[in-house]
DNA sequence: CTGATTGCTGATACAGCGTCAGATTTCGCT
DNA sequence: AGCGAAATCTGACGCTGTATCAGCAATCAG
């Protein structure tokens, strides 16, 4: 569960940069923290029980970070590191069946993605819309690339120019972000209701496709 | 911001039925509750802040709920009940022009419903995708009316049977669900980038058409 | 006016927060 | 191997919030 990633120099509370024995403690906190994000509410954290799950005490945790947000705050940091992979999926090709491949295989990607960090990331972004600003800034640099990179093909793929009119490059590839986003969070509550993952990512990549090269999807067969 | 609802025999922590004084103060605690919610992160909200604005003692509060969440439940529970204005925008015509602007309106009316209750939504969902049962109900409550509608429509309106093989109408509801919720939460912070509500709503409903109806949303401009 | 019913709250025990001062561990150096 | 100094950890504490009673206050029917 541990991410090992490029971290220079990581500071404590008091700005002292931290020695090796340090670094680890911290991140048991922050792995310590996942977990309880993944098995409870986000409501009824305790850093007292982070604490004893780490093996430590509620002061040492206090000393790496300013509250639960902000450890929740790295962790979503480092959910953010991760996304570059789904991102090059985008600039695949995007004429007909292939189009519509790479357009499933964005969709599962993402998918993938959320449910390896589905709790930190609904907390990211419960955070992000009731307006903290650190948390709204994480998730820009989470998103932001992807847009763009949407963005770009949408302008590229376009049939025509009057057609185009219409579009916002911007706005539909924010169309698209929300549409991953939700679905993402959401796809394990529809199974029950008779609708099995496959079947969102296939729907929900025929709208992807749809939106960005401006035409239909081509039939699954044939 | 007190919402008159055909409340019917509303009730007690402990099973009794409640007296006019009693079903006032329990508004005030919710009313209470809101602006907070409205005002603050919900890991910070507390029952005595909410007691105090609401002009009584946290004792009081626990007289009518059981916690925090359970009043915000019952928050969740008076939006639902606000939804089905949404709903009959469906039901209009899905035919070229006229389909863009039912697509129109039926974006245009649930970012408003978002927008008027939007801590609360946001909570809720939270809850929701956290696993809590009695929040995936009043979510379902809320959305399974405007799935089985889109659903419907999906079905009816799609060009030939040839291509309605490759969609899974549930699916392709539950997405656009999905799209609505999260283009709703979210719109707000886009406008920075350069993303006007009219440009996400414009694009959202052309994605919304091509969905429903299986054919590209024609052009604005005649 | 009065007793019964309904609605409210002060007092309380218990738990988590956030902060120090000082204890403990580790490390560089001889 | 042993000794400071630096790095890291924690016990103890005052404070705030939770959740629960037993009983006080308001209201109403007669």
């Amino acid at each position: 569960m541990a991410t090992r990633s490029g971290e220079k120099s990581e500071v404590d509370q008091s700005g002292r940069p931290l020695g090796p024995r340090a670094l680890n403690t911290r991140r048991r906190l922050l792995d310590a923290t996942v977990e309880l994000l993944d098995s409870s509410s986000v409501r009824d954290i305790s850093v007292v029980e982070i604490a004893r799950r780490a093996g430590t005490s509620p002061a040492t945790f206090y000393q790496y970070f300013k509250d639960v947000g902000e450890a929740t705050l790295r962790l979503a940091e480092e959910a953010a590191d991760e996304v570059p992979a789904v991102l090059e999926l985008i600039d695949g090709s995007w004429r007909g069946q292939k189009g519509m491949q790479t357009s499933r295989s964005i969709t599962d990607a993402f998918i993938r993605h959320w449910d390896a960090y589905r709790a930190v990331l609904l907390v990211r972004n419960l955070a992000a819309d009731e307006g903290e600003r650190r948390f709204q800034k994480v998730r820009r640099r989470a998103l932001h690339p992807i847009l763009e990179s949407f963005a770009r093909k949408i302008e590229e793929c376009q049939p025509d120019p009057v057609a185009s009119g219409d579009v916002h490059p911007y706005a539909a590839a924010a169309a698209l972000a929300a549409l991953l986003e939700r679905l993402a969070a959401y796809h394990k509550e529809l199974e029950p209701i008779g609708v099995t993952r496959e079947d969102l990512v296939e729907n929900c990549a025929r709208i992807m496709y749809q939106t960005v090269t401006g035409r239909l999807a081509p039939s699954a067969n044939g």
